[in-house]
DNA sequence: GGGCATGTGTAGAACGTTCTCCATTGTTAG
DNA sequence: CTAACAATGGAGAACGTTCTACACATGCCC
């Protein structure tokens, strides 16, 4: 009372137990009996007890668990977010955020630092960390992660299933009629392995070769810039593609934007799908047609999984959560 | 070496000193020698020592801030907390982020989340908590509150001058021949005060005072929905506005939206502006003039005063940022 | 009534730091 | 030559939990 902080002692002197009385209240552990279950969490209510996380860590459990967000501005981490603490909302843990930044090095700082800090589990988020660094981090604690294909062996991985993501989108364009379909890719000199934007790309070859088709991949980049650039390459081509599929709706929205330029109407003109279904996709002046990778499914099912794992589980599980595609005024059969 | 982590101890033993030496290396305190500080920085470089920061937690300092944020959708976070660790980024402090979330129970769970985990500072951003509650809070730990206008006593703020970024948007439109200007703010049943919505439509309302001018506000929400809704209702007027200067940009989104579907072009027939700079607001294909925040700025200077509270400083400080205006295609002189 | 399981509570040693004293040494002043 | 003092290093007590080991009842069976 005089300084500060309730301690577990305050609460025993009040309760008239000891300290390990109380500890055990606390944990639900064995060996309680109802009247003294009762004293004690009268003596926290009375006090207004909280538990010193940094306390418990130095023993047991800190009920934090870490999401390491490789870019701010991912538009679907809110989602994603949303989801993971949706999940543990009536649980005791607590999700704490680590912006890790983009580049490896204080993608790997963030990792460390939240290790420091004793968490309990760790979700990443798209990490571009090398798998062997995912598993150093992965042998110190639970590791869930996210957006990452192939090679969970260590940890384990809830991933968007991109490969189908890119097939409905294609499935969707040559069902209207569509046969020239152009692929946007990003470009990265990559250490990482099975990032989105290649798994999407693949699926769209894959899909295409389905179809009989011929792919046309052009990597360039996932800004509005980017999109604006390759469609711009696209359409000056002498056989220009009738439909242009990004592979993020930043670029997407660029690629919109040259077609404004080209004075091409879309889709009359030009078909445009993106991937991600971001919140300006639905905006009724943009109405573009996208895939939806549901970030709250994906998040919840994180949390899940390394909820799992920091109790007990100790086989890998990898999750995948099917896309839809989300059809909006953006794609339309093409004029003949 | 046996059981995972190193150790102090560990470091000690390998540099042949004791635990209080190397201690006092690390948190660079009086009393080492040049030989002693060598010795143990080699051993704790050599067995990649890390300090365990749950442990300190217990004694001193964490080296942990924390941002809680109120709302992760919010477009300018990302900006706001590349400030944050940016200004951070050479310290040996480490950010954790708290989704808060929107409702004043949640906010007050995750600050009391994180004072249990000890962290050193807290900075909040746009917290819908009361006064009263902030200031509980602050004696703590130390505060700082992005984005709340006024009540600041027992910690520190950092605010976006929004009297004077809808004074510029107003300034600006008089400037082109506007007269008829409207305003579209949020509306709330607000437990808070000072809340930034509240500030632009006062900023806004003393602008056209200072310019002889009647204002109208109307208020509904911000979003992309409630700008569509309120300038509908506007542009029905017999005496409509030629301008309307929504408070957010996703609302101003949806004034774009309506014009459109009321066949006025923009900017000749109605000029639009709206205020935050979010990132679509500078695609070409939107092209929406908007105030400006300088998120990152914010974001840098709640940062320092943090630090500075938290090496020492009692007196409580208030920042103001200046915003601009960014002048795009949304605006232009009204047709007469 | 002795032995044994079962149920309930407590003592006290960790956990990895920080930091206040205290001990030792070397230096300087008188 | 001694007293005083500065500079350096170390012992050891916190900090607030968890959790193993143990003590003590009580009830039950043979």
């Amino acid at each position: 009372m005089t300084s500060g902080r309730v301690t577990i002692a305050d609460v025993a002197r009040r309760a008239g137990v000891s300290t390990a009385a109380v500890s055990k209240v606390l944990r639900g552990a064995y060996g309680v009996s109802a009247e003294m279950q009762a004293k004690v969490t009268q003596a926290i209510d009375e006090l207004g007890y909280r538990p010193h996380a940094a306390a418990r860590a130095l023993r047991g459990r800190t009920y934090t668990l870490g999401v390491m967000l490789s870019d701010t501005r991912n538009p679907f981490f809110p989602d994603i977010i949303e989801g993971v603490t949706g999940r543990l909302g009536d649980t005791e843990y607590q999700v704490l955020l680590g912006p890790g930044g983009i580049e490896p090095k204080t993608q790997a700082r963030m990792t460390d630092a939240m290790i420091d800090r004793s968490m309990d589990g760790l979700i990443l988020i798209a990490p571009v960390l090398t798998d062997a660094e995912l598993a150093v981090i992965a042998t110190a604690t639970p590791v869930v992660v996210v957006g990452r294909h192939g090679g969970a062996v260590a940890y384990d991985a809830v991933v968007d299933d991109d490969v189908m993501g890119a097939g409905l989108v294609v499935d969707h364009l040559v069902g209207l009629g569509h046969t020239r379909i152009a692929h946007i890719t990003h470009l990265e000199r990559a250490r990482a392995q099975g990032l989105p934007h290649m798994v999407r790309a693949e699926g769209y070859r894959q899909a295409m070769r389905a179809h009989g088709l011929a792919d046309d991949v052009l990597a360039t980049s996932f800004t509005e810039e980017g999109g604006f650039e390759g469609a711009r390459e696209l359409l000056a081509r002498a056989d220009r593609p009738t439909a242009i599929f990004a592979g993020a709706d930043i670029a997407a929205l660029g690629v919109l934007r040259a077609a404004d330029e080209a004075g091409l109407s879309v889709p009359e003109d030009l078909s445009v799908a993106g991937y991600d279904n971001i919140g300006i996709a639905s905006l009724k002046r943009v109405s573009l047609t996208s895939v939806d990778q549901d970030g709250q499914v994906i998040g919840a099912t994180a949390a899940s999984l390394l909820v799992e794992r920091i109790e007990g589980r100790s086989r890998s599980v990898t999750s995948s959560v099917s896309p839809t595609l989300i059809v909006r005024g953006t794609t339309g059969p093409p004029r003949l």
